[in-house]
DNA sequence: AGATAATGTCAAATATTTTTTACATATCGA
DNA sequence: TCGATATGTAAAAAATATTTGACATTATCT
């Protein structure tokens, strides 16, 4: 299951905003920290609607958050 | 699970590129013809991944294919 | 040193997505 | 009318995502 497609930037933007830690984050997703951790190392790919309510924390589109990088 | 906050236009998209079937996009994708039915239907949340390989397949930004529509 | 917070990880349980198999209906041509 | 195709649906199994509880490490602070 590893080795996904799919980058993100989400500790980029946890930075970008004030030092958000995962527990927090999860805790406005609606997620256990862990989930963020996974998601957040890229060890599986989380569910569209997690990804959106991610991207909406960050008040960014999806896309701009996590990238698709389809092998060849 | 039904009753997502997500709406898509895979329908749409499918007619726009030559009546495209639910089973041939599937098989572009890589799931089966239930799985693509679901999720036009919006029956529940596909992976992330998923959803990018459908958007992929009509080459529109993911975006562009599955809209967020948070509830109040 | 001791306490606390943040992160990484893991195993087991639960929830959700996806597959498989199958059946029903509707439409379209031959 | 018959046969083929497309779609909707359903139940059970398989695969994957998520939760829960726990433990380890690292850094920071007093």
């Amino acid at each position: 299951m590893p080795n996904l497609p799919i980058s993100n930037r989400i500790r980029e933007l946890r930075a970008q905003h004030g030092e958000m830690t995962q527990q927090e984050l999860g805790r406005l997703v609606g997620v256990t920290r862990q989930t963020v951790n996974a998601i957040e190392l890229g060890k599986y790919s989380p569910s569209l609607e997690v990804a959106f309510r991610i991207a909406c924390v960050f008040k960014q589109p999806l896309e701009a958050v996590f990238h698709y990088e389809p092998g060849p």
